[in-house]
DNA sequence: AGAGTGATCGGCT
DNA sequence: GCCGATCACTCTC
C-alpha cells in the first residue's frame, strides 16, 4: 500500500519526535502503526527506558556492549532481544546518539494480516490477545533477531508509521513500567486508556499469603 | 504458581 | 575461558 500525499511530512516530524525527549518520544508511539511480515498492528502500550541516564532497569544502563550497540546510535532505529530462552521484544532507539534511551513496544492491536497473525500464534484465543504482550507482539509480526539494528521510517522490513489522527492526550494513561522494582515507581508506562489490547501485567507486588 | 528456555555479561580463574 | 545469576515473558497448571 502507498503513502497518500502529506504523509511524507507526518513520517519527519515522527522521526523528529523520537530524536527529541524520551517521554514524548513514548507518548508519540501509541496509535503508531507498526508493519512487518504482512501484519500492521496500532500501538497501543509502551515502556520508556532511559539508557545511561540514570535508569537500572535499561539493558544500557551499565554501558555499551554488542547487543545493546544500537540504542546508542540515532534514534528510529530497531532494538531487537531475545530473552527467557524463547521470547523477542522490540524497542524504538529514541533520543540523540550516545544517550542509548529506548521505548519498549508492549502490546498492540491487529488492523491487518489478521489471518496471518492468527496463524503465528496458534495458542491465542481471542484477537485482542494476538500482540497483547512485548514478546506477543514480536511474534505476530514475525520479528525476530534479524530486525535488529533496522531503520524504522524508511521502506526496510519493519515499518513504522504515525497515527492516521493523532492521540487526544486524556486517552493516555501513565504507570509504573512492569517487572521493574527499581528504586523509584517512575510512570514511565504509558498505554491508550481502556484499550482491550493493553497487556495484562502488572508490577510485581509482594504476595499477600492467602 | 511454576516451568520452560537460552543469550548475556560481570566476575572470577 | 568458564560459571551462574539474571532476564523489560508466556503458557499451562
Amino acid at each position: 500500500m502507498g503513502l497518500v500525499p502529506g504523509d511524507h511530512a507526518a513520517v519527519a516530524e515522527l522521526a523528529e519526535l523520537l530524536g527529541g525527549p524520551l517521554l514524548p518520544a513514548a507518548r508519540g508511539l501509541l496509535g503508531c502503526s507498526l508493519h512487518a511480515g504482512g501484519v500492521t498492528v496500532r500501538i497501543t502500550e509502551v515502556e520508556a527506558y532511559a539508557g545511561m541516564a540514570g535508569d537500572p532497569a535499561s539493558h544500557a544502563h551499565r554501558g555499551r556492549t554488542p547487543r545493546n550497540a544500537v540504542m546508542f546510535g540515532p534514534a528510529g532505529y530497531t532494538y531487537v532481544y531475545f530473552t527467557y530462552g524463547m521470547h523477542w521484544c522490540m524497542n524504538v532507539v529514541t533520543g540523540a546518539e550516545g544517550e542509548a534511551s529506548a521505548v519498549l513496544l508492549r502490546a498492540g492491536e491487529v488492523v491487518d494480516g489478521l489471518a496471518v497473525a492468527r496463524a503465528r500464534r496458534p495458542a491465542v484465543r481471542r484477537d485482542v490477545d494476538l500482540a497483547r504482550g512485548p514478546a506477543r507482539l514480536c511474534s505476530a509480526l514475525g520479528i525476530d533477531r534479524t530486525a535488529y539494528g533496522g531503520y524504522l521510517l524508511g521502506d526496510g522490513p519493519v515499518r513504522l508509521r504515525p497515527p492516521v489522527r493523532p492521540v487526544p492526550t486524556a486517552a493516555v494513561a501513565a504507570g509504573p513500567r512492569v517487572g521493574v522494582t527499581g528504586a523509584h515507581d517512575l510512570p514511565w508506562r504509558f498505554w491508550l486508556a481502556d484499550d482491550p489490547t493493553v497487556s495484562a501485567y502488572r508490577r510485581h507486588v509482594p504476595r499477600i499469603r492467602p
